[in-house]
RNA sequence: GGUCGCUUAGCUCAGUGGUAGAGCACUACAAUGACACUGUAGGGGUCACAGGUUCAAAUCCUGUAGCGACCACCA
């Protein structure tokens, strides 16, 4: 056999991926009478390259795959990648003013000229760092959320809820990224909390007559003020609200008002009130119609004429501060922590601005997908996050999907010269429906990137213009991906799906935990704590990149990644190289038969196989992958290596036994490596295609999951051959008390009770040239009891009785307390009357075999006299 | 402020009512015919805390604390 002693997945990875790539396994065979498993993958952002998280979700997808594909699914999992308007935008806009060139000075065409071109290249890398993952995706079915069909799609929902009335164009105050110069979403903004001011500002009454106290973090905004706002029950304002103040600095006349949006524990319970620049001023403004006078511009600088005019946001506070002090309006300024909302791609503070945007009515679109999750129809894993979602959901606003960006799907809006508006694929069509009136230009804005995805399941299958496959295809079986986009996407994506195709997009929604670093931390590029997947896939191969990733998730909502792990993760992968390799070279190219006569530590081992192939696929199932890794890991490391093969070895010395166990063998790691394809998919591969046997499949990607036959299930051999495993540690436990050698062969022992033919095994496994049925009289001993039995090993020369005093001390000490506490409960009435017969059988048995192991220890003490 | 999650061995984590577990790390021993990326043995835990339910609680209930995530308009 030419197998290396070390595993290299180097040499393994790559060429099997070619291989099953080539025999077009990636790829659902049309007409097959299986049944259908589908998944959309959630399309990576072009925007560089795929990091540890991606290391996770993806591979869960492909190990889904891969494991309905044993279970005899065709399946269907189709790739693809997100344009992602801001994020690539702005990552392509930095790498051109890092050559010098200006995005704005370049033009809206040949920009997106560029942004196409670096969309091949991340594109590619991503497409190639999914085939160094071993995913085995249907790139021909590959997708871009730009690509023609896409657009047409995205064009036909953006008309047909804009005919609906469920789109409007509309002020409101959005987050403005002042760097990007664009709206964004709630998602791609994160909060924190810094240390600021609290500045406390005199506005006098027009009168005269007093005065008020209002306190703002953002003295600036003040040239926006339009009101100062009580509320009602705030008596400190009796009688004074309807007065008019005079806004400082400007001399504005601005009225006292009452709202219940100012609350009267807070400072003077006086609020100045911004409309333009605050969302909460901007809904007082709204019941009060006020003004909503805009004094930033999109650069968030000053844009009011006034003397502050043309300062930045910052400048303008200080020059507003110096100015209010210097005029008295000043009362006090205290330190103050600030919440603020930053930009996740400029990490610019978000200015609240009024601006003119498109925005989706959600409220009766949100109806249908808040009653698929309700019934069951949608369901979430694990459970909790359903609760998010429909929290959500049962709270949705309208959202705003225009972005003032170039990379995107461009908003389908036409205006004639009259400014009426009709949405349409193209201009001739808005023509057609302005009838006479000129078109005269295409609104300039494009959609939010999630309108687009939103369509994802469906419009990757050719809706609207071919929709054969949605009937196989959709509802897609899984969606598979992390909590952070629950709202923005996986809600869009219900909700699109119910509304254009009337059916839910996916039946489980399985959210994945978030991949941090080993001491916690967020991974991330900036922070120089990110890990690069294809570096760790470098230097261990992917699957045990896959391994310590997978093994970790289950419903906890964080995996800490750390290199001792994947360390773990390549000495399995080495284990089971190693222990195939044992087995083909006793197998010599020749192929075991099923024998007639199975031995118990056969029969054992193969109900233990049996017993993992249950929980494996039931973990599987649940996509508990945790829960699936560990029972695979046990059973391979401990039950097959550790044991069988260790027991096996006497018979595979002897020509005329060797087939049962080689059989056995044979059989178990073939089931365990189908089992454990889905996690490690290439390793298993290549184990695979060196197994002999008959009915083998061309790979084991097109392997069957394991069939277990029923009568491998034998519980009684798991017990006598468990309990032979538990005398034979207590015997190397016993040598090991005397100091001898692990592993070097002591001559004699000596056993009571009865074995029931486990004699050999005890003897073999724990290195005894003879064993015999007796209490080896006369002998200096050395002795043990459990399970019934007596072990004795005969002492040579001196032994260290100090030692073995304290040793047998501490055990009876511990035996004594067992023995103690559930003699106790045994006594306790309730006990005996309450808990179910075969626990009280249980505790029964027990206190009877401890109260002999006491008695033996005992006068074992004695005898050594220690 | 609200919701959810977590707290078990030095570390990372399993464990849904019946004598506390795994891997790693640590200690001792072992160049033995699959594997030193190995094997054998060992030390190490008042299961965050306080109440309650129960014959019996790491496990179920209530509360508290710490950590984390998400939601939320405190100027």
């Amino acid at each position: 056999m030419e197998l290396t002693s070390k595993y290299d997945a180097s040499l393994v990875e790559a060429k099997w991926y070619q291989a099953w790539e080539a025999a077009g396994l990636f790829q659902s065979q049309p007409g097959s009478s299986k049944p259908s498993y589908t998944i959309t993958i959630p399309p990576p952002n072009i925007t560089g390259s795929l990091h540890m998280g991606h290391s996770l979700c993806y591979p869960i997808q492909d190990l889904i795959g891969r494991f309905k594909r044993l279970r005899g699914y065709s399946v269907l999992i189709i790739p693809g990648q997100d344009h992602a308007g801001i994020a690539t935008q702005s990552v392509v806009s930095k790498q051109l003013k890092q050559q010098g060139i200006q995005p704005a000075e370049l033009g809206r065409d040949k920009f997106v000229e560029k942004v196409w071109e670096w969309r091949q290249i991340s594109g590619d890398t991503i497409i190639q760092q999914f085939r160094l993952l071993g995913c085995a995706f249907d790139w021909s079915k590959s997708r871009f959320t730009l690509d023609d069909d896409y657009v047409t799609a995205v064009l036909t929902v953006f008309i047909d809820w804009f005919n609906k009335g469920l789109i409007y164009r509309g002020k409101r105050v959005v987050n403005w990224d002042p760097v990007l110069q664009t709206s964004v979403s709630d998602i791609e903004t994160e909060r924190k909390t810094i240390n600021g001011k609290l500045y406390h500002v005199r506005y006098p009454f027009q009168d005269g007559s007093g005065e008020v106290i209002v306190a703002t973090t953002r003295p600036e905004t003040m040239l926006g003020d339009v009101a100062v706002a009580v509320n009602p029950s705030d008596s400190r304002y009796d009688g004074l609200v309807g007065k008019t103040l005079l806004l400082p600095l400007l001399n504005r006349e601005i009225p006292l008002l009452a709202d219940p949006y100012p609350d009267p524990e807070f400072g003077t319970g006086a609020v100045k009130i911004t409309p333009a620049h605050d969302p909460n001023d901007y809904e007082v403004g709204r019941r009060h119609n006020l003004e909503m006078p805009v004094v930033l511009d999109p650069k968030a600088k000053v844009c009011l004429p006034c003397k502050y005019e043309g300062m930045d946001r910052y400048e303008a506070r200080k020059a507003i501060v110096a100015d209010l002090e210097e005029q008295g309006f000043l009362v006090k300024v205290e330190d103050h922590q600030i919440p603020i909302l930053v930009s996740e791609r400029s990490g610019e503070v978000i200015e609240p601005l009024l601006s003119e945007q498109w925005f989706v009515k959600q409220t009766e679109l949100a109806a249908p997908g808040i009653e698929a999750v309700r019934s069951g129809k949608i369901n979430f894993v694990p459970e909790r996050y359903g609760k998010v979602y429909l929290d959500w959901m049962e709270n949705i606003r309208d959202c705003c999907i225009s972005r003032q960006l170039w990379w995107g799907h461009r908003i389908p809006v036409y205006y004639t010269d009259s400014g009426q508006a009709f949405a349409a694929l193209n201009q001739e069509d808005a023509q057609r429906q302005a009838g006479t009136d000129p078109i005269v230009r295409q609104d300039e804005d494009v959609l939010d990137t999630w309108f687009s995805s939103g369509l994802w399941p469906f419009a990757v299958q050719g809706w609207p213009q071919s929709e054969e496959n949605l009937p196989d295809r959709y509802p897609t079986d899984v969606l598979v991906t992390d909590r952070n986009i629950i709202y923005l996407w996986v809600a869009r994506m219900i909700m699109m799906g119910m509304d254009f195709i009337g059916e839910i997009p996916f039946k489980d929604v399985c959210i994945h935990a978030t991949v941090m670093t080993e001491d916690g931390r967020r991974m991330s590029k900036s922070l120089g704590t990110g890990v690069d997947p294809t570096e760790v896939i470098e230097k261990i191969g992917a699957d045990a990149l896959r391994y310590t990733l997978l093994s970790q998730a289950g419903t906890n909502q964080e995996i800490r990644y750390s290199e001792r792990r994947t360390e773990d993760a390549r000495n399995f992968c080495n284990k089971i190289w190693n222990a195939a390799r044992f087995i083909l070279m006793n197998l010599e190219g020749q192929t075991p038969t099923k024998p007639d006569h199975l031995e118990i530590v056969d029969q054992w081992l193969l109900s233990r196989l049996a017993a993992t192939e249950a929980q494996v696929r039931e973990a599987y199932e649940a996509y508990d992958f945790q829960r699936a890794a560990a029972p695979l890991y046990q059973f391979f490391w401990s039950e097959l290596c550790d044991w069988y093969i260790e027991v096996s070895k006497s018979r595979l010395n002897d020509p005329s036994q060797k087939n049962t166990p080689l059989w056995v063998m044979t059989t178990a790691i073939r089931s365990f490596l189908i089992m454990l394809h889905p996690i490690m998919p290439h390793i298993t591969e290549e184990l695979y295609a060196h197994l002999p046997g008959e009915n083998k499949a061309p790979f084991i990607m097109s392997e069957a999951w394991p069939e277990v036959p029923a009568e491998f299930h034998n519980a009684s051999a798991e017990q006598t051959v468990e309990r032979w495993f538990n005398l034979v540690r207590a015997l190397r436990a016993l040598r090991a008390d005397l100091d001898l050698d692990p592993k070097k062969e002591i001559p004699i022992a000596y056993f009571e009770g009865d074995l029931a033919g486990g004699e050999e095994v005890l003897r073999t496994q724990a290195w005894i040239g003879q064993l015999i049925h007796g209490t080896g009289d006369n002998q200096k001993l050395v002795s043990t009891t459990l399970e019934g039995i007596d072990l004795h090993l005969p002492v040579e020369g001196v032994i260290d009785l100090d030692r073995l005093g304290a040793k047998l001390a501490t055990e009876e000490l511990k035996l004594s307390a067992d023995f103690e506490k559930i003699s106790q409960r045994l006594e306790n009435p309730q006990f005996i009357e309450r808990a179910k017969p075969e626990i009280v059988e249980k505790e029964k048995a027990l206190v009877e075999d401890l109260e002999d192991r006491l008695t033996k220890i005992r006068a074992r003490r004695a005898l050594l006299g220690v």
